[in-house]
DNA sequence: TCTGGGGTCCTAGGACCC
DNA sequence: TCTGGGGTCCTAGGACCC
């Protein structure tokens, strides 16, 4: 049997759901159709742009670029602010619908999604059921998707990268050569700007290149799994299963970027106090202890620094957790250099729920998980 | 021009054990 | 006294994704 994988990709995710949200509020601008960017808050000079109308695109405007830059770019650019719990609920209902096409999803992110319609097409072509797919999100949803089909994930990934918006393409072993070897090797999967850099820098340009090239030679530029792994998806060769259990989270973590970078010991410590509380109570929500805590710091010209210590046993309370990230700190930072980012992390995460009472407990644990307590349910 | 936030996975060196 | 080699765990750093 022929596998069939569709890779579904909101466009633009974050701006369309804002503009659907912007009409149902009764409002009469449509942003997608003029210049328009989402961004953190639009009034700290620090925030970056996270999602691009097509027009704006066409100004040459990208996501991940500063706002600040954006707007020298294009000085009436509309910035509108992001809204997290809406953008939950138009992915609650894109996937949603995703799966009423076929049960085998996988979701990939927040406004992504795979589908293995293998055993689904009733007697359909694959495009004219992406076709109806792509249809029946827009006419209940209101925002459009691009779909694009392969035999495996990875070649419907790169399909649905193809033109935007609205679109479906496919991408079949017949059509790799055609469709996606002339592409530039920035545009396969898992090719980012310093393996771009390494690959240009031995004159390979195209992703046709990396298919044809020798392995042994690829291995000498980006070591012996990258090259598997780069001429494996050169090819086309993806073996992996459209997975539908999500794995449980591997870490948290939680930074803060300052509005102006911070020298003062206890501004620092303020923010440390602030992203512990934040990282914590989502550990606590999960039901997850950590064992291992992570501390990263950012300074003024983006070099960064980060140290990690063994708990005693796993932990949720955040007295303890800002305890020791506090000594790890304290390691690091000569408490003079102005920081511009603070972080912290949590790893080596259980889930068992069995308390592990020690024998001496220290009293004031008793005082830290009502505190712990009283917090978690202001949150809520 | 001046660069967010939240994740995953890989690599490489050192410690430690057998 | 000086030696091989493999496995595992920990840590720091880096690349990539959305």
């Amino acid at each position: 049997m022929k596998r069939v994988v569709f890779h579904i990709d909101v466009n633009s995710a974050f701006l369309s759901w804002t503009a659907v949200k912007i009409l149902k509020e009764g409002g009469t601008q449509d942003i997608r159709t003029i210049p328009s960017v989402v961004s953190g808050d639009p009034k700290d000079r620090r925030s970056v742009i996270t999602s691009v109308s097509v027009p704006a695109k066409k100004l040459g405007i990208k996501a991940a670029t500063p706002v600040s830059m954006a707007l020298r770019t294009c000085p009436n650019l509309v910035i509108v602010r992001g809204d997290f719990d809406w953008y939950r609920q138009c992915s609650r209902g894109f996937i949603e619908i995703c799966k009423s096409y076929s049960p085998v999803l996988e979701q990939f992110s927040i406004d992504e999604c795979f589908l293995d319609m293998s055993f689904r097409l009733y007697g359909k072509g694959p495009k004219e059921v992406a076709e109806s797919l792509k249809k029946q999100i827009f006419n209940t949803l209101g925002f459009t998707v691009n779909v694009g089909i392969g035999p495996n994930k990875l070649l419907a990934k790169m399909a649905s990268d193809f033109e935007k918006p609205d679109k479906v393409h496919t991408l079949w072993e017949e059509e790799i050569e055609e469709k996606m070897w002339p592409l530039g090797v920035r545009d396969l999967l898992w090719v980012g700007r310093k393996t771009e850099e390494k690959l240009l820098s031995y004159g390979l340009r195209t992703i046709g290149q990396l298919a044809t090239a020798d392995l042994s030679y690829l291995k000498r530029i980006v070591g012996e799994r990258g090259a598997q792994q780069l001429h494996d998806s050169a090819n086309g060769i993806d073996n992996s299963p459209v997975e539908t259990e999500h794995p449980d989270a591997k870490s948290y973590s939680a930074e803060r970027t300052f509005p102006k970078d911070l020298s003062d010991p206890k501004d620092i410590d303020r923010a440390l106090f602030k992203v512990a509380c934040i990282v914590c109570h989502r550990i606590r929500k999960d039901m997850v202890k950590a064992s291992t805590v992570s501390i990263f710091i950012k300074f003024t010209d983006f070099s960064t620094l980060q140290k990690q210590c063994s708990l005693p046993q796993p932990t949720d309370i955040t007295a303890l957790i800002l305890n020791a990230s506090r000594g790890l700190l304290s390691e690091i930072w000569d408490g003079e250099r102005p920081l511009r980012q603070i972080g912290l992390g949590l790893t080596k995460l259980s889930r068992d729920s069995a308390e592990q009472m020690s024998l001496f407990e220290d009293p004031k644990l008793d005082y830290y998980r009502k505190w712990d307590e009283d917090y978690d349910k202001k949150q809520s």
